[in-house]
DNA sequence: GCTACTGTACCGTCTGGACGGTTGATCGGC
DNA sequence: GCCGATCAACCGTCCAGACGGTACAGTAGC
């Protein structure tokens, strides 16, 4: 929506990230941002409703990514591996965010990353005729998101696990021209 | 070592548990503790030193699961992803208090929780001959630590993903009376 | 004249940590 | 076998600083 709403929230993302929960202080979170404090209060009343903002957000990258994969009609599979495993994009980015406010008192970051892997592993289970080999996708792509989380880049043995995955859902995945 | 200080300990569990990390002062932890704030403060010296024996604890818990399974001497595999699915052990318990930490400014939850993952990745893939199929259990089983820090309970299909990767791994272990 | 802010001053509460005191067990000397 | 000293294991209090939030006067641009 407004510019400035989204620039403090990625100066709220950008604060979590560098100086953790504890850190993310409206002063701080404000200077980021290039607003006054008095500002920020004016598009978030409380510092409850800012993190709300974010989780808002996490949701929405969710929904437009998967959107984005499927009308691109091209391998989910991969896709979402391949993201799971770079920190680059922004649902990535926000859903770090997210798990790094997990037991925030007052913000259901639970249930909006819930929401989200909810949507993703939907997604898969559409994409893919085996519901099994779809959960587990989705627990690799997870396992993925939690080294990622704790700073650790993947290597050699993680892609050749994406890769070995992707071709087996290569294998279930319903004809591509079916309506 | 000392009882009180296991004590301290498992009420900061409890505490970060209940009220995530904001919740977690020295008060707070003293009075579940029962023990008073300078009692506290002689056990640990500091708020970080309180985290520090945490995750020193992390790292214990997961050497001594690591080594009952292996002289244990069964099914490190579905050990390892059974647990990973189960909130109530030791290790899993001290591992989603420590995720719960990451981004707590001073105090290297990463690196403790990267020690103790890779134990347990060291582990499997020395009882596994497939060192991808060990990465790919790794995965799994870390998708499931992530499932459980934001709340979400494993379901059947989870169970399946594990009792099918469980029944690999059988095929793939080394001969066990080989020395 | 309304929206979207800025800037400053301020308040009440909470927090980490320092500090001085207190208890009870242990120990060396006589 | 008693006595003073020592020491670990706490308790209770105090304080400076930080934080979330409020209030309010001012202002640039449409």
């Amino acid at each position: 929506m407004s510019q400035t709403r989204e620039r403090i929230l990625d100066a709220l993302q950008a604060q979590v990230a560098q100086a953790g929960p504890a850190g993310a202080t409206l002063d701080a979170v404000a200077a980021r941002a290039g607003v006054s404090k008095g500002g920020l209060l004016y598009h978030f009343g409380t510092k409850e409703a800012l993190f709300a903002g974010l989780l808002e957000r996490l949701r929405a990258h969710a929904a437009a990514d998967i959107a984005g994969w499927e009308s691109g009609g091209d391998d989910l599979v991969s896709g979402y591996l391949r993201s799971s495993s770079d920190a680059g994009g922004d649902y990535t980015a926000a859903l770090l965010t997210a798990l790094r406010l997990v037991g925030t008192p007052g913000v259901d970051v639970e249930g909006a990353v819930v929401d989200s892997f909810g949507l993703w592993s939907d997604a898969l289970a559409r994409h893919l005729d085996d519901p099994v080999l779809a959960r587990l996708v989705t627990l690799v792509g997870d396992g993925l998101y939690l080294h990622a989380l704790v700073g650790a880049a993947p290597d050699d043995l993680d892609h050749a696990v994406v890769d070995g995955l992707a071709g087996r859902a290569r294998a279930a995945a319903p004809a591509p021209e079916s309506d």
